[in-house]
RNA sequence: GACCCUAUGGUCUAGUGGUUAGGACACCACCCUUUCACGGUGGUAGCCCGGGUUCGAAUCCCGGUAGGGUCGCCA
């Protein structure tokens, strides 16, 4: 039989960073048997669930590359689908939700209290077999004993969570429901409503929950909590499914970086593992790095601008040359794409201001005329290219005695303001000697000439 | 409160009765080096506790503890 798998998320317009693992292992499931993965959106309850919430879960799937092969199309309920099994909105379904529940009513499985319909639900413990927990026997809990039975419809006719979840899987033909852990306590009701209505359960596959790093749960209120939170921060998706995957899975080699193909072939479901995981952060980025790193240029220079653009910086003002050859000394040395405004915004910005440690240490009264005797052995550079820049500093060195460290560090601040960035050769390459001599110009205006006063303007 | 799940370094994990308990991130040291990253080498650090079973338990069983989940006319 054919592997058909659903990712059921409610538009809260809000796609939690769990809810998109989930999404995740159901697709590497279905990609991995050459079944279906299938996207339903349960929004019933019709007060919170909006258009541009659904566009929201769209988005991230597609985002990270997650395709489903039945599903909306777009973020209206009525609007077109693929899929034959539709519709793909609950909000739709309600004849068929409705014509389940006169059955469980004729039949006595469900009666009608206080205008709302309950289900019998049984008095006996429920055996649960999970293919990543192995076998629960679910007791009833105190308040269980009292009474059993659940609301399937609400006194206002509409249909609750359980019941729509449980028909839904039913009508849609899913083989195999992967869910969150949260899930494992309420199968024995979806069990018990499987069976009164005469159809064989899916198998239940419950995966553990990501946890905040301090071990408690992470809610919405969390940071990193929400999908967006890394669209927005230019994580790359590549890197966030290669770590999410490894969040409670882990294949049997010692290693850790796979491509999404891969990952299709090697994921199962019996290497889940069955305990909670912490979101590390710091994790995320190396790996967030490794991904960057690996990266065609053309690409990286893309996003790159992007993030260039949003954090202020106008770099459509530069030469395209101008702003490839700055990007290249970039590439390779961040671990997230945010960090770049920070580290070569100096190439479209110019230098608004000196790291006040590194000038008190580096724009010293002795430096200064090291300093303007570098400045001049600049002019004099033939091919103002990077090697002859580093031969150019390192025989100034040599002339003053001293190591080339010496003229480096100051270098450094006067053309970019901070003590650490692209390769100083290089950069200055890509700076022209026009623009590094006047940075050095600016600098030398702020070095005092003598100990204790401050230069002369 | 009841019920359910879980437990290997700070974090993610390998491990299914016999291993010097392996890898990755992070951290520390050194090397490389124009800074910072990258890379390389080395290092600190772990089987929650207590009972069993066994010649032998990280591994099996029981209890405890801790963490998480569920018990809605939310999903």
């Amino acid at each position: 039989m054919k592997v058909r798998v659903r990712f059921a998320p409610s538009p809260t317009g809000f796609l939690h960073i769990g809810g998109a693992r989930t999404a995740l292992f159901n697709w590497l499931y279905a990609r991995h048997t050459g079944g279906a993965f299938i996207l339903r959106i349960e929004d019933t309850d019709t007060a919170r669930n909006t258009g541009p919430a659904v566009e929201v879960i769209l988005n991230g799937l597609r985002w990270l590359g997650l395709d489903w092969d039945e599903g909306p199309l777009t973020s209206d309920p009525a609007g077109p689908s693929k899929g034959e099994r539709g519709p793909y909105f609950q909000s739709q379904r309600r004849a068929i939700y409705q014509r389940h529940v006169e059955r469980l009513l004729a039949r006595g499985l469900a009666y009608e209290d206080d205008g709302a319909i309950k289900f019998r639900m049984t008095r006996e413990p429920v055996e649960i077999e999970d293919l990543i927990v192995g076998r629960v026997r679910r007791e009833l809990t105190d308040r269980e004993a009292q009474d059993p039975d659940f609301i399937l419809v609400r006194s206002d006719g509409q249909p609750v969570f359980h019941l729509v979840n449980v028909v839904d899987d039913l009508e849609m033909g899913i083989t195999h429901v992967i869910r969150g852990e949260d899930h494992l306590s309420n199968t024995a009701k979806h069990l018990a409503l499987f069976r009164a209505l005469g159809a064989e359960p899916p198998r239940y596959a419950h995966i553990p929950l990501i946890l905040n790093p301090d071990g408690s749960k992470m809610s919405k209120r969390d940071v990193g909590a929400s999908l967006t939170t890394y669209m927005e921060e230019a994580y790359l998706p590549e890197a966030l499914v290669n770590y999410l995957v490894l969040l409670g899975w882990s294949p049997k080699e010692d290693r850790e970086l796979f491509t999404v193909a891969e990952l299709i072939e090697r994921f199962d479901l019996s290497r889940v593992q069955r305990h909670n995981a912490r979101f590390d952060l710091t994790k995320l980025q190396w790996m967030n790095g490794e991904y960057l790193r690996a990266l065609p240029p053309e690409r990286f220079d893309a996003l790159a601008l992007q993030t260039l653009r949003r954090a202020g910086l106008d770099p459509d003002r530069f030469p395209p040359a101008y702003v490839r050859a700055a990007l290249d000394t970039c590439r390779g040395k961040l671990r997230t794409l945010t960090e770049l405004p920070a580290y070569g915004g100096f190439y479209f910005t110019g230098v608004t201001g000196y790291d006040a440690g590194a000038a008190a240490k580096h724009f010293t009264p002795e430096n200064r005329p090291r300093l303007q005797r570098l400045r001049d052995a600049l002019t004099r550079v033939e091919s103002f290219d990077a090697a002859a820049l580093e031969a150019c500093l390192k025989t100034t060195a040599a002339e003053l005695g001293v190591k080339p460290a010496v003229l480096v560090h100051p270098v450094r601040l006067a053309c970019t303001g901070r003590s650490s960035g692209p390769s100083l050769y290089h950069l200055m390459e890509v700076l022209g000697r026009k623009e590094t001599l006047a940075r050095l110009d600016a600098a030398l205006q702020t070095i005092p000439a003598s100990a204790g006063s401050p230069a002369s303007p």
